[in-house]
DNA sequence: GGCAGAATGTAACGAATCGTTACATCGCGG
DNA sequence: CCGCGATGTAACGATTCGTTACATTCTGCC
């Protein structure tokens, strides 16, 4: 019954327009919705709006090494990467994957395996959903994952409930993006007039917000839901 | 600081000795421990007793297809599994990959790219831990990881708190097996005489055990810890 | 077998959390 | 400017959970 979600959004990094068609051909036929990035520029400049659930990312862009964009995907948007490129030696492969690839496909590749190996990784996020990265950085604010701790930019430290923590989980997910209700209380389905969510932004923002009555970060969207507008950036996720 | 964990323990399944003494020597060399089974049959006797964090499983085993062979697994066990195979039809390996495989790597494999492979799930699935399986089930008790509900084999249903369900997590992740005090609390570190976790225990009894006086489960082991004595078999945490 | 000391079981207490309710306020369409 | 529905939040009470205290059990030793 939660299962109206919209279709996985997949961004395909990839400088040649051709081969992109096509892998863009090959997913929406599965069912994925995709956007395709020129370069690596354009990918990192995309992530600061979208949040896609998997990067499927070339190793020879025109403007950086494919390898460094990926750690700086890492680093900012938590999403699945999937490396797809022609480049077979082992080495690269084993760098691609220890750098936190989800995994790595040679070009030229079979469509359906590439559809399989997708499918693997998104059906495997969202039973974690957002694990693995540690620290979220917004603003000059630290949110440690871990211990579920806020601290602010003057170092005060504020320790959040579960029930805090688990709201600005999702917000840091989330970024600059309008968020129902529903989406912001996880599993647990509300009743018609349940106002246990307002609440609980109420009390996050008294922590969050230098001045609750006009909040810089969780904005009100009235009659939709609500917003967290900041630039997150992630830290202390790291596989060596 | 949590790092003096023992190494991952990785059981690999294959028929032919000399293969199976390779993989076993590459893993070795690169730090993880490693249990050869010789059969499907084999495999599934010891996940009985052991709770690997990922098994390699070959393709064609004698005694079953190890398509199946994996399903069980996924059932069972909620390891991280990686096909190591010699087939190599897209269709395989689609399969594979559709029926819950986490990685599909073709033989001969290249020993320095299968560790990056198997490094890339253990890495993935310790932020997870356990998630995607849904329901526990052991001598007519069900155990709903996902509303942490409890139902009696006649069928009445305890809620349990948010520390009553995450021990009974580990229990059923980690059955018949002696479990020190500091894994049953997670990552919250205890004080030298702390108690909380015996009466996490006790108020657990309570609820599951039908005679707390004399448990049935939850055995005590005198100056070791405790262990969940239960075979535990997984269902409802089906991709289709 | 019996004793001493340590480990474990659990009842009771209190702090913290969190959803509900009630009421104040705000936003937007007339 | 009015009115209604959406949102903010203070207050209350139920639940949860760690601590403490005391009872009980286990183990090694005599």
């Amino acid at each position: 019954m939660k299962d109206n979600e919209p279709a996985k959004l997949i961004v395909i990094v990839e400088d040649d327009p051709d081969v992109a068609k096509i892998i863009e051909q090959v997913l929406a036929d599965f069912g994925f919705r995709t956007v395709w990035c020129r370069s690596a520029g354009d990918l990192l400049r995309r992530l600061r709006t979208l949040a896609p659930d998997l990067c499927i990312i070339d190793l020879g862009l025109p403007d950086m090494d494919g390898l460094e964009a990926m750690q700086r995907v890492r680093a900012q948007s938590g999403c699945g990467i999937l490396i797809l490129t022609g480049r077979a030696h082992v080495s690269d492969r084993v760098m691609g994957l220890e750098l936190g690839a989800d995994d790595y496909v040679l070009k030229p590749f079979e469509p359906r395996e590439l559809v399989a190996r997708v499918r693997s990784i998104v059906r495997r996020r969202e039973g974690s959903e957002m694990q693995a990265r540690q620290i979220a950085e917004f603003s000059g604010w630290r949110f440690n994952l871990g211990n579920n701790t806020l601290t602010a930019p003057n170092g005060e430290e504020h320790a959040l409930s579960t029930a805090e923590a688990d709201l600005l989980k999702v917000f840091v997910n989330n970024p600059n993006r309008i968020l129902q209700r529903e989406k912001l209380m996880g599993t647990r389905d509300l009743a018609p007039n349940d106002r246990a969510i307002d609440v609980r932004i109420s009390r996050l923002r008294r922590k969050l917000e230098p001045d609750p009555q006009s909040p810089a970060f969780i904005k009100t969207v009235y009659g939709a839901g609500y917003l967290f507008l900041a630039t997150v950036n992630w830290s202390g996720g790291g596989a060596a």
